[in-house]
DNA sequence: TGAATTTCCGAGAACGTTCTCGGAAATATT
DNA sequence: AATATTTCCGAGAACGTTCTCGGAAATTCA
């Protein structure tokens, strides 16, 4: 597979190198007739330009890397699309990796990216990232890096964050409202701020009300439906009955729910839940899932906007947190009647 | 933000470049005392490989493209992890891009990543695409490229395929043998050849068993799960009501089903859903919704595996068609008691 | 008509790597 | 001890662009 460079045309062309790049690039100084000459043998011979050689030499690509743990969950692509919306508009394009929830591929792909595939980088850790050096220091060392949802409160960077706290609060307290008293947490990952976040805001509004609280309300696991499955069973079989739940995302809520229901407990009336980051298909189970809506259109478009910031401040710019709300969408599987 | 080189290094160590670039490429001709050297000084200097220029001058990136339409639904996601497991075991980078079911933004990523972003592309087109000779004369100018599901019969090309005929003739005839006999198929966007496969399958069930079948059973739309909704009200409306909807996917089924429900009908008693590309959602919906299960993961391990059998091959590679076989998994939305 | 200005273009360096080639030093072989 | 072989390294071209600089040709101005 032969590829014709600028040296073929302009060889074709009986004209120099210079020339025929300033034809693809806009340049003033150039006269429209070679221009158009140039631009069009280039399509007949099938040219195609090496964006290799020339990012090597202007030393940006206008590609901007986004990092995710997955997306066969609704929230990251949506968050995704916010992003390009964004990037598109200035020129940029999107590069999208995945790193499945594994810290090794993870760090893999930032790597590949930021060797001077991309300007800028967007990223929501893994679940198994605990280490965060190799991030700090690339973020110390000027590359531009916006952290977006799953972070670490340690990283000195700038960051788009959704108020976790303040919405685990509102939802806990929705259900001690509703008149539930002994109500469980689904923490999912333990050690991720997110999830901190959402306990220490289902803690402070058992405090508010002055309900007592145990630490056993309080189940670690992971953040898929098959968690949520395996605690309710857990749960029924040791014969502690919530009599409603709070779980840190809609995941766990529907896995936990189906399994109540299977084993005839009626939802919400023996037993309530409440989601997190609402996904579509809480709305199609039954009954409806409540759940906290988080503005992932937003995050995308917040996250990249600081991101060309960034780059366009180049060395010169300061960290920023960037703090978005939500709202509790109150459905049927919390409603006491 | 200064780059460090390897120029910087082989200044620091009193050598050259050469020998700076042989410790990291795991050549022999160096010894092992001055390639630990050159490796403990590069990582103190924060050196960062450029790899712009290694690709220019390789004419190879180790990196893949993958185009998308979408990633709201699982689908895509599941396939793009099937295909990640192979590339990744032989040192292959994904990126990922999304077109929006957008063909002016598909063609800007693809030629984005053909540009030298990548050696090959996993395509799965967008549902606006209809013009496919730009795709035809990459093809032909002989760059690596897979197609995948959303394709086009007439580009002459390597593609992995779903037997959507085989699969949708016998999600049709598990309807007709349960007995329902006024069948409607919600087709999604007409002009896919995915889409056209299907309904040849719906078409062709009714001759096999002498249904009669009119050309009013099949209803065009988008792939939307409010194409469903609208196209149940409409149904109401006009008071023609089918017996039976087999859907070209789950969204569709899903979204003609919950109206349906709203308006009062019994799934499946007065009217069954049978769905295709099973989605998780639809095994959470009531009544769990009976669908055709595509191999998602085998679809990109397969692709994935094609690209790189053609890459080896170069020039010399003759395109090749794999066509997957399903599941059809029966739940209570299709099930007459 | 001659000078000043503008328009357009070519030569060649630069970007940061890899890779081939030739050769010096070290080691093995006779 | 002399030769053959191996091990290691440096010089410099190459990859395909962009960009600066200088200058010729064309145009404008007086």
């Amino acid at each position: 597979m032969k590829y014709i460079t600028i040296k073929d045309i302009a060889k074709k062309l009986n004209t120099s190198v210079s020339t025929v790049s300033r034809a693809f690039n806009d340049k003033s100084d150039i006269s429209a007739k070679t221009k158009e000459l140039v631009l069009k043998t280039a399509k007949e011979m099938g040219y195609r330009q090496n964006r290799m050689a020339k990012n090597l030499v202007q030393k940006r690509t206008y590609n901007i890397g986004i990092v995710v743990p997955e997306f066969v969950n609704s929230f990251f692509p949506e968050v995704i699309m916010g992003a390009q919306e964004v990037l598109f508009k200035k020129g940029y394009q999107v590069l999208i990796t995945q790193s499945n929830e594994c810290y090794t591929t993870e760090l893999k792909n930032v790597q590949s990216l930021e060797n001077s595939m991309v300007d800028g980088l967007l990223i929501s850790l893994s679940s198994e990232t605990d280490n965060i050096d190799y991030y700090q220091d690339l973020v110390n060392s000027g590359f531009p890096i916006i952290f977006f949802n799953r972070t670490y409160k340690e990283i000195k960077a700038s960051k788009v964050l959704f108020n976790d706290y303040k919405w685990a609060m509102f939802a806990t307290e929705h259900l001690i409202r509703q008149g539930y008293k002994n109500i469980y947490h689904l923490q999912g990952i333990k050690s991720l701020t997110l999830s901190k976040e959402r306990r220490r805001g289902f803690v402070d509004a058992h405090k508010k009300h002055k309900l007592t609280y145990d630490k056993s309300q309080v189940i670690t696991s992971g953040f898929h439906m098959e968690d949520g499955e395996k605690i309710a069973a857990q749960l029924i079989e040791n014969n502690t009955i919530p009599d409603a739940i709070f779980a840190a995302n809609d995941q766990l809520a529907m896995g936990a729910m189906s399994v109540f229901k299977k084993h005839g407990f009626k939802v919400p009336k023996d037993i309530a839940f409440v989601g997190f980051s609402e996904s579509k298909m809480g709305s199609m189970v039954e009954p409806p899932l409540s759940s906290v809506k988080q503005p992932t259109f937003e995050i995308g478009k917040q996250a990249a906007k600081l991101l060309l910031d960034q780059i366009e401040a180049g060395t010169k710019h300061t960290p920023q947190t960037v703090k978005l709300d939500g709202e509790l969408h109150i459905r049927e599987s919390s409603l006491k009647k």
